[in-house]
DNA sequence: TTAAAAAATGTAAACGTTTGTATTATTATA
DNA sequence: TATAATAATACAAACGTTTACATTTTTTAA
């Protein structure tokens, strides 16, 4: 039990059997042009060798290595993981594994992170990019090197090649705001995320075409678009801007889970009742809505749904033959009004 | 642009300039031994051609990887994503990537993702058993097999060969039951999880000792074990207990975060006040706790730091000497008790 | 019982690197 | 200016597979 156990391969069945090494690894496929007892044999001798096949000279050997790479801006926001679930799930019964990377809201590490996943370790790749980036090079460039790419939530511009995956953003926002509307509520807030963001700059169209649609007054006092990318400082710019807004809105259209969640919070603390003062819509629906109280109604966001599609994409992309030309899918998910107490 | 456009190895580069592979190799790793001059021009021909290096290759010829194993029961637990984060962060700071897999609370799933991990991909492994898991006999055999391995979270069994981080359970929980008992509650509940989990074991052993520590009755009454894996019926299993609830409690030690918010939100549909009537403690910290009306008062478990600590402790195994025998460290990490407005 | 066909196995190249050792070119030394 | 020492480069094996093609063995048919 001291000794250096080396792995065993295929050529140590070989010896064993006095067979060749090729024979021995068509044995282990199940290759039919290999005779019964001897594969049996094979199989037998392998089993009680302990042997594992290495992955790693399959991958060089086939030129395939069934993973793929998956980039997120950050791995602290529920609606990530849930797409990482998601993908996980599909890649998994397809016999694919996934390697995250979050970069951390910087181009700077997504394009790093994405020159090493070009470095052969994926087979291709899934990618949701920060709000930073603006630059598509280094994506286009990937994808010019024949490595598959679906890209999904933050897209600023299609990229030729690659395969998208969206929310219908402007469309979910525009029907949470009519029903604020539809509700008589006429003082209606919105708190969003940074303008960079193209999710962000379509939820804020959707709210703005509502109030548009039905003549509702536009106070720019009553318009956050939070900038921070933490946590903490969200709860900060929140709190001061219900603390220090003019006008005293009677709902609250917000464009994150935790901008609800927080606005919500803060709203209570400060004395006002929800739904009856305020109503509050979140955006996302990533099972907090359901726990506070009073419960957040919110968009529901298909993640899961939405791993999964991009997954299948990526995979079906692996299939195709590698004419690049006439890909580029766009596929757009939808999201569904969830009504809950806030409102 | 059609082409297919074949990846540029260091033959190609050594083909364009007119030398050996051996000496593009070697310059491109600015070994010393080959002349400035033809560096420069390797590392130029290099860039122009556009030269990725093969990670396949290099692993296959150096027999390192550099990319680590992570397997976690479940995706949809910040805990778990927080010491992922941890992972990753130190383990990119070495030059390693994480693979992560959830074995979805299954043995059987555990099983077959270590096993998937002995096919070579993998330079070491990060596992957190499963409830399920009794037998450690294949944990035992990667670490046979001379990979090394590091478990965390919810151990059952020390496994020789194997470096363990911990978190003082029940210290943490009896210190949070005392603080309980101090404050002058007297019919403290107790809400845990599954009693196949160590880290619940550990949980209860802390409430049951401070209770008997301080001499108060222990009503079974006010004991629940949740035996949910999922969201949802969780706050099934919940409701009904509290709604079945004999004697009403004063206070209640929760062992999850989870677990509290559910529990707060029941309480709050029932209409008790919180902290007055019944006061509440969660456990883990992961930052629902603050943002809930009232704020919870949660056991904090450095769950980003032990996610460093187990990376930090995985790679020191592989720069060890391959000397597996005196291995096994055990690491116990502290918590802190944070008082918010629940207690 | 032998030639042809079919089945089983073997040989060797390939995948793209790294690296120990051999070889060649350059410089220093006498 | 020949030679030893050193610097620079090249050769080839190794990492553990897969697979096209070659070879051997077995079976079938005449």
């Amino acid at each position: 039990m001291t000794s250096k156990k080396r792995r065993v391969k295929l050529e140590d069945i070989a010896r064993k059997l006095n067979i060749s090494i090729a024979t021995v690894s068509r044995a282990l496929d199940e290759n039919p042009r290999v005779k019964l007892s001897t594969r049996e044999k094979v199989i037998n001798a392998a089993k009680t060798m302990g042997y594992m096949p290495n992955q790693i000279a399959k991958s060089l050997s086939s030129g395939k290595t069934n993973i793929i790479g998956v980039i997120i801006p950050r791995y602290d926001e529920p609606f990530f993981i849930e797409v990482c679930r998601g993908i996980d799930n599909y890649a998994r019964e397809h016999n694919y594994k996934i390697l995250i990377s979050s970069s951390r809201n910087s181009f700077e590490f997504e394009r790093e992170n994405l020159i090493s996943f070009e470095r052969g370790l994926v087979d291709g790749i899934i990618l949701s990019p920060t709000h930073e980036t603006e630059m598509f090079a280094h994506i286009k460039n990937i994808i010019n090197k024949g490595i598959p790419v679906v890209l999904f939530d933050n897209i600023r511009e299609e990229v030729p090649g690659a395969d998208h995956v969206i929310i219908e953003d402007d469309k979910a926002s525009f029907e949470a705001v009519e029903f604020l509307i539809k509700k008589g509520k006429t003082r209606i807030a919105f708190i969003g995320g940074i303008m960079e963001k193209k999710v962000f700059q379509n939820r804020y169209k959707g709210y703005i075409d509502a109030m548009k649609k039905y003549n509702m007054p536009i106070h720019d006092d009553l318009i956050l678009h939070c900038k921070s990318l933490d946590r903490e400082f969200e709860d900060v710019e929140i709190q001061s801007f219900l603390k220090g807004v003019s006008i005293i809105p009677d709902a609250i259209f917000t464009c994150t889970d935790n901008y609800g969640l927080l606005t919500m919070k803060t709203l209570l603390r400060m004395g006002y009742n929800i739904p009856d003062d305020v109503a509050v819509i979140g955006f996302g629906d990533l099972g907090l809505g359901e726990v506070f109280v009073p419960s957040m109604t919110c968009i529901a966001q298909p993640s899961y749904e939405m791993g999964q599609k991009v997954a299948e994409l990526l995979i079906n992309q692996f299939n195709e033959s590698n004419d690049v030309s006439h890909r580029k899918k766009v596929v757009k998910l939808k999201t569904q009004l969830v009504l809950r107490d806030s409102t």
